[in-house]
DNA sequence: CTCTTTGGATTACGTTTGCAATACCATAGA
DNA sequence: TCTATGGTATTGCAAACGTAATCCAAAGAG
């Protein structure tokens, strides 16, 4: 029934911190418990300390790889330049993507609970997130990356309020107008950038 | 010692929704437990099924208790016009706001969260929070109000994931620019707003 | 003025769930 | 065959939600 191969342990490591990163997202972390978790991926309870030795050093594991998962699919989907800015926007600011909620992005799933979390979680996400963002503001301003970090992090704040707003309105022709509206402003704000 | 007046039961109801209405903010809502929750509004556990149906019940209660009491004082604290637009983005976009949790914006604190609630409490969210926008919408566009609701509701989502990554981020100095950011980008979206 | 009714709160309890830990078992590989 | 490793099963303990029995002060009737 189980095979144990050299490599189990590490891969028995990460489908729990796969598995981890969407149920947090789905049900928020304080609303994850470790046994639900663990069943999810197949595993018991008691197996978890045998990989982490705490929640929260699942929790900071988890959005650490969350953001790198992002990072990394942002990179490689959107094509260079202002086209793959706006591509990115428009597929973030989608219905599919608010619809999505496991698959999405943690910042908007989180973001609220990431600042309630330690010290320890807080500075893995900061530095997740700066990776995230430089890859945006590369994309923002080639020859200077560094200036476009604090407008390309001010950029996915916004995008992530605007997605959690769209989530939490009932009325969803409302929660579409906004997301529309959201890339309007997202735009608007790319093309102010590149005048200065 | 205890005095039971006409009023005491409404005043007791009145203050559970207030002491949760700052423990959520500052907890989460799955963070926060029924008990302790009302030990710090001076009662024990078994009181508050006596208020209240549930801890839903109180969910929906507090977060729509919360929009109104911040639609009343954004009505209440600024000025009319432009100039009170401005004011309301620079106080809220304010290391001050970002600090004081208990006693900030339930959208900037819970939005996450509310996304993941019962279709109930997020109607009540909804109508809240279109309340709330209403006051900015029409010092936005007083002579059509109604075109407006959507662009102020962007605006509040920009700025509610904004502060809540300016909360994020362990690097102080990051979440200070990010927040001069975040001014610049919803006082130059207001312009262009004008301007149309 | 006393006795009863009423309503708000307390205490105590039951059930469930979550975190954490540990004793034990099965397999792979030396 | 023996041992290290990875996983299961089980347990302890605390907290959470909710219910119910009880208590106590105020108010009103006779």
């Amino acid at each position: 029934m189980v095979r144990y191969g050299k490599e189990h342990k590490s891969e028995t490591r990460r489908r729990i911190i796969e598995t981890a990163g969407r149920r947090f997202k789905q049900d928020g972390i304080d609303g994850s418990g470790v046994s639900t978790l663990m069943k999810d991926a197949g595993l018991t309870n008691g197996a978890f300390y045998a990989h982490f030795a705490s929640k929260d050093d699942l929790v900071t594991t988890a959005i650490a790889d969350q953001l790198k998962v992002q990072a990394e699919s942002v990179v490689a989907l959107a094509e260079p330049g202002r086209a793959g800015l706006e591509q990115i926007v428009r597929g973030y600011l989608s219905p599919q993507h608010r619809e999505r909620l496991g698959d999405g992005c943690p910042n908007a799933a989180l973001l609220d609970e990431i600042g309630r979390c330690t010290e320890t979680t807080r500075q893995a996400y900061t530095d997740g997130v700066l990776i995230l963002v430089e890859g945006i503001a590369a994309r923002m301003a080639p020859e200077a990356p560094s200036s476009a970090r604090v407008k390309a992090l001010s950029l996915l704040g916004m995008m992530a309020g605007t997605l959690q707003l769209s989530r939490a309105l009932t009325d969803s022709r409302l929660a579409d107008e906004l997301l529309d509206q959201g890339v309007d402003n997202a735009l608007a704000l790319l093309d102010a950038w590149q005048r200065v």
